[in-house]
DNA sequence: TGTACATCAGTGAACGCGCGTTCACTGATGTAC
DNA sequence: TGTACATCAGTGAACGCGCGTTCACTGATGTAC
């Protein structure tokens, strides 16, 4: 981290660093304000040159989330090629990839009960992300006989709540830890049968 | 509420209760210990002589709701009758209509980041209701060809994860409740097409 | 290049607050005789 | 039935704590001349 600006370089993203790092470590509510400033070599006061208060600390590590998330997802669909199928599935993957690799994020995104229009930054960054997947689904659903074609937005939401319940359920130490199979997997194959119930997928295959 | 004991009556279910009502209203990391006392018209250090502290009264409202849903998917499921298929998908039901019915014990029991294993009721509870849902799981799972009949714990976890990614996301006023779906169709077409998916309904019904 | 001034990021002390928990107590209820 | 005693659910005051937020300030950095 380069020193850039008057005295700490550049404290905003420093103090977003370190709410990431403690929500990731001790869940969203344990997350603290003046916690954040310690670990960022700060007084809590100085957090109030970059951020509202607490409240809008939080939403811009959700912001930042959505951004990533939506890079990501966006990446991995990767237009829609090689097959609108196979996208739609990295697609899923990058779902899963996303909340183990940015847990905080995650937590701070889906956990922190921040209000998506409070802040309408964050607002467009979350319709964004939810965009992608949407996109997809539409993309795939052009391959389903139109007579029993779902809605493509239910059928996005069908594996938004899929990957959601896998991560909140299977991919961290929480309740359902006991599973015995890795949420990559379970994620993995839930999709895998939605789509061939789609008719997406040959049933032999 | 009959008066029956010494001065309050069952001032411990009465405070499990003032709990519950705070958690569906605020969040359960907004639960407080304090609020429960004085809601049930007590004084704080009187919850001290039904509960080990805030923790343990937050678990034993968690177990609780595991009795319940227990209860409820057993009684849905009703034996595996009329079929199989059908008590399965009653059984799904059941799970959001538990959700809706008893926000606060669903919250305690999935978001309020208690330790289902330091508490051994609690952990046995949590138990009994996941054991339902496998067992309606393994009775259909006779149905599926051997050659594609996934784990049964597996395609239970499949439901599990679906149902709770759809109350958290949709069935709340939280970040997806723009879905023009309500979340009982919502759920009850995703676990159709899932079934479907599995060949355990006809690709045209 | 050097000096005087303006800016503003971060300080440090203080605030009011509500939290979970403790403790010695009190007084209503139940029980023995 | 009446009295003396034991039990123990709930009281009320107090605690130490850490929180989010405020405020006047200071002093390093940037800028004008």
């Amino acid at each position: 981290m380069v020193k850039q600006g008057y005295h700490h370089g550049n404290l905003r993203q420093a103090l977003i660093d370190a709410a990431l790092a403690l929500i990731e470590a001790q869940g969203p509510q344990g997350f603290t304000l003046s916690d954040a400033a310690k670990s960022a070599g700060v007084t809590p006061a100085a957090v109030y040159r970059h951020f509202a208060g607490r409240e809008d600390l939080i939403a811009e590590c959700a912001r930042q989330g959505f951004e990533i998330f939506a890079d990501l997802m966006e990446h991995a669909y990767n237009g829609g090629q090689p097959t609108a199928l196979a996208a739609f599935e990295a697609t899923g993957r990058a779902y899963l990839a996303f909340a183990r690799k940015f847990p905080g994020h995650y937590m701070a995104m889906f956990e922190s009960g921040v209000n998506f229009n409070r802040n309408p930054d964050l607002a467009r960054a979350s319709e964004r992300a939810r965009s992608v997947l949407t996109r997809a689904a539409e993309a795939l659903s052009q391959h389903i006989p139109a007579a029993r074609r779902p809605p493509a937005a239910m059928f996005a939401n069908h594996v938004w709540a899929l990957s959601h319940g896998v991560v909140e359920l299977f991919a961290r130490g929480a309740p359902g830890s006991r599973s015995p199979f890795p949420p990559e997997e379970l994620l993995e194959a839930g999709i895998g049968i939605y789509l061939r119930g789609l008719g997406l997928i040959a049933p032999d295959r």
